[in-house]
DNA sequence: ACGCGGTTGTGAACCGATGCACAAAGTCAC
DNA sequence: GTGACTTTGTGCATCGGTTCACAACCGCGT
């Protein structure tokens, strides 16, 4: 089991998560018919330092080639295999408001590992209606997903208010991943993953930055601050 | 200089990203009158553990009471004038696709600080309709709401393949602070900032750990995995 | 006035991630 | 086959962030 080189326990969070940055580029250059790649333009493309790039791809195995660098599909392929995406995963959407509805019928959300399988809302009234080829169904249906359908990964577009109630019927279910784009925090048992994506906190984010810019530029003409 | 408690220099990114999350666990208590609240209180309401808390709040300042805990109202306010929340930040929207369309109507974008101010569109076909009581501007317009709105934070939900230009384009027109929906990274100039979200990146993360659960559990009777 | 229970703020140890620099290892030309 | 050149993989120093543990401090009851 130790001759398995990708047997490798442990791969440090934050390499996991520029992983599909360095597939993503990677994409990129298959498609414009680039076969061989070295690590300093590869991390060009993924927006990172050539070292970091080293020490990440070092963490999966030897895959490269020295003196020349790596070949595209292959490293393609290996790094698809370490996140998982060379299985199909199904994908529930919970809450079909403005959001739901939007992700429902994101394109890049049906990339390649990720398939929606059913979208869901609380609300009656939604139930039912068909959106993006899907009909809606009722929360009821969660388990039946879950067994019949393989359903892994859940997603919350719910305002917060529900959000928690959701997380806890999926949970109930037996799904142990979870997106959650609602602006609160969500309790969890232990073996359950979240995730949680907001664009408020994001914008707050920014406009800290912003405000650090402005105040230290001479340029503060706009809304001048408050003495 | 040195006696301005706000005068700070370096506070940690770290500590940056959670201030958003404190302040809406304040918000929160505040809403259910709650007045004063303890570390321990606050730190599990956002999620964290108190001691994290606590020196992320010491890097504000010294707002507690030792021996009694934070006013609700207070902290807030300070939080928010830290993040530069005390002001209004004009947002442009730049691509009126599926998501743009989400985000332009989503109400948490409108929360305190924020102001959608524009609409965009490269597109002549989609210039001119009323979107969430706007009407969708050309790209010409950058320039002008700039000076004359004092736009300062930009919004990409363009497909990955314009997402550059746009991004030029908002530099061009002088913002400086950009969140990128887009999947691609950004180039951008020194003095600006990007932040990116990027749905089937967190997919992408979830598929990683939930693949690392299948295999250490017995239950790994679903899609078995290659051999 | 004074001690006691309780909570903050922070110095110091710890831990993971980043960046540097170079030895190891491969290709290519001849 | 050999030597020059190129690029990977990694040991090591460094840095930023987290956790621990406790002294400093506050308010209250007596």
């Amino acid at each position: 089991m130790s001759a398995d080189p990708s047997a490798r326990r442990g791969i440090p969070d934050a390499t996991v998560a520029r992983l599909p940055e360095y597939l993503r580029a990677l994409t990129g250059l298959a498609e414009r018919g680039i076969t061989s790649v070295s690590s300093e333009e590869l991390a060009a493309a993924a927006g990172v330092r050539s070292a970091k790039l080293r020490k990440d791809l070092s963490y999966l195995g030897s895959y490269g080639v020295r003196g020349v660098g790596y070949e595209v599909d292959h490293l393609a392929y290996q790094i698809s295999r370490e996140l998982g995406l060379t299985q199909d995963w199904p994908v529930a959407i919970v809450g079909m408001g403005n959001l739901g509805h939007a992700l429902a019928a994101y394109s890049g959300f049906a990339t390649r590992g990720f398939r929606v399988v059913a979208l869901l809302d609380q609300d009656p009234a939604i139930v039912g209606q068909e959106i993006a080829g899907l009909a809606v169904q009722p929360m009821s249906e969660l388990t039946a997903l879950v067994s019949e359908q393989g359903l892994a990964i859940g997603v919350i577009a719910t305002p917060a208010a529900s959000a928690q109630d959701v997380c806890d019927a999926l949970v109930a279910a037996g799904v142990r991943s979870i997106l959650n784009f609602a602006p609160c925090v969500l309790v969890v048992p232990d073996g359950v993953d979240v995730r949680k994506v907001d664009l408020s906190t994001e914008l707050q984010i920014l406009a800290f930055h912003e405000q650090r810019k402005a105040l230290a530029s001479p340029a503060a003409l706009r809304k001048a601050v408050a003495p």
